[in-house]
DNA sequence: ACCTGAACACCGTTCAAGT
DNA sequence: ACCTGAACACCGTTCAAGT
């Protein structure tokens, strides 16, 4: 939204640095990214080929190395362009926490929304024109709550880091495909997230582990009950209570110094 | 170590289910998936195909097939093999809170041995016979801290995925490949974690940040230099003392009802 | 019970040649 | 400045055929 060419790129950006970029309309970076995207949310990240997307498209493989330099540079655009889909608040000093929580979730809403996205950022320094911004609008609430410099760099580092650890399971068991896309399931899609699936692998994990012997396993099985329990929406609640809580009391023993 | 025949695959596994498993020396599942870690520690992930395995071991890629059923089941078999790597000690009640961030510890450390391992992990619930002997051990520290079935549960899978996520950003740098293989650095290869070569990227990513438009970023231009501080340890060591310490408070509150 | 060669249906990427 | 077809060097997996 806001303009990008005052945004020099990274020197490791893996794109290739061509200037003048004509709107044909069959194809162009922004369109070849957007149908990327469309093509991963439809379909998972194993359908996504430079020769599937192509035909997609109405093209070769080929012609879409001039404008995305490779499938690698192609991918660190479809991240930035979900980072961008993220809104921060204004930073408001007495909420910090609470707002801080909010980016929390609203970052595991995306990963949810977008199964292959967290997939897709390992290994990527994300600084794209809207991970910058986004870093950005996350660190100035940080810094509003009046954490000192370098506490509130790695607690931004650290909260991103913990939110992809959990997303991560969440959206592992589906290999990034959207739910239902498999012949097992009937017409009942749960949308995303698959709750339904979900608390069908838990129920199967418990079973698994309730059928283990008794003397070699002890505590695993007497918690059998629990790991049926699967409410990943709590599970993540305590997460960030902790995470954030925790945060507070380290900037509070910091200011105190 | 312990006899596996107790126990029995769970319903999920991806293995080819046959029973009597000579041992012509060439080829078995140990061996293939010995071979499988000892590339992946070698070389990567991505130098990892079923054709550059069988080749290692001096067959056709067809042949492995018999013995580990599909790709995916091999990656089943190491990342059980690599968390059968790992040590936990017996429940040691006063000391509950420093035997969890041990095991935490030693997960990272392993991590950044077999720097695939947790891509490997994502989208697989381990549950091989490793991984159940090391649930077992890691629960049996919790419960013997007094933490209450439920919270214990939780607190062991966060504590899986929160590492998980810090070491992601750790090992993803480097997609997985041993420090030293690209040519581009020279005979300073600085072993597991490569310290060096993080801290030129940080210090990459602090000069960029530096060079980017005041008026548009006003606080990560004046957080810049906070990018350059690469101290993974102590980041790790904040982020576990945040999240032991916080379970920790749960239990007692949860203790005081 | 195990191993094999050959084939199928894919990949990412390059490159000379076009317009 | 952009697009293309064809090729290169790979993949995971299957399967009939062997021993």
């Amino acid at each position: 939204m806001t303009a990008n060419s005052q945004i020099p790129p990274p020197p490791w950006q893996r794109l290739p640095d061509r200037q003048a970029r004509r709107r044909r309309e069959p194809i162009s970076q922004e369109a070849i990214v957007s149908a990327a995207v469309r093509l991963l949310d439809r379909e998972g990240l194993a359908a996504l080929s430079m020769r599937r997307l192509a035909e997609e498209l109405g093209t070769g493989a080929a012609s879409l190395y001039w404008h995305v330099g490779s499938k690698d540079g192609l991918l660190d655009l479809v991240l930035d362009q979900v980072i961008g889909e993220g809104q921060v608040p204004d930073p408001d000093p007495a909420r910090w926490r609470e707002q801080l929580k909010d980016v929390a979730r609203a970052q595991r809403r995306a990963s949810l929304r977008h199964p292959y996205i967290v997939r897709i950022s390992i290994g990527r320094i994300p600084m794209g024109p809207n991970a910058l911004r986004y870093s950005e609008r996350v660190l100035a609430i940080l810094r509003a709550g009046g954490l000192p410099p370098r506490l509130a760099v790695q607690g931004y580092l650290l909260l991103i880091a913990t939110v992809n650890g959990f997303t991560i399971d969440e959206t592992g068991v589906t290999d990034g495909a959207p739910a239902g896309t498999g012949d097992s399931a009937g017409p009942d899609s749960a949308g995303p997230g698959d709750p339904a699936s979900a608390q069908d692998a838990a129920n199967m994990a418990r079973d698994y582990i309730a059928s283990l012997p008794r003397d070699l396993f002890p505590t695993m099985t007497g918690l059998a009950d629990e790991f049926a329990f699967a409410d990943a929406d709590e599970r993540f609640e305590m997460l960030i209570d902790i995470f954030v809580d925790g945060l507070a009391r380290r900037a509070a023993a910091n200011a105190a110094t």
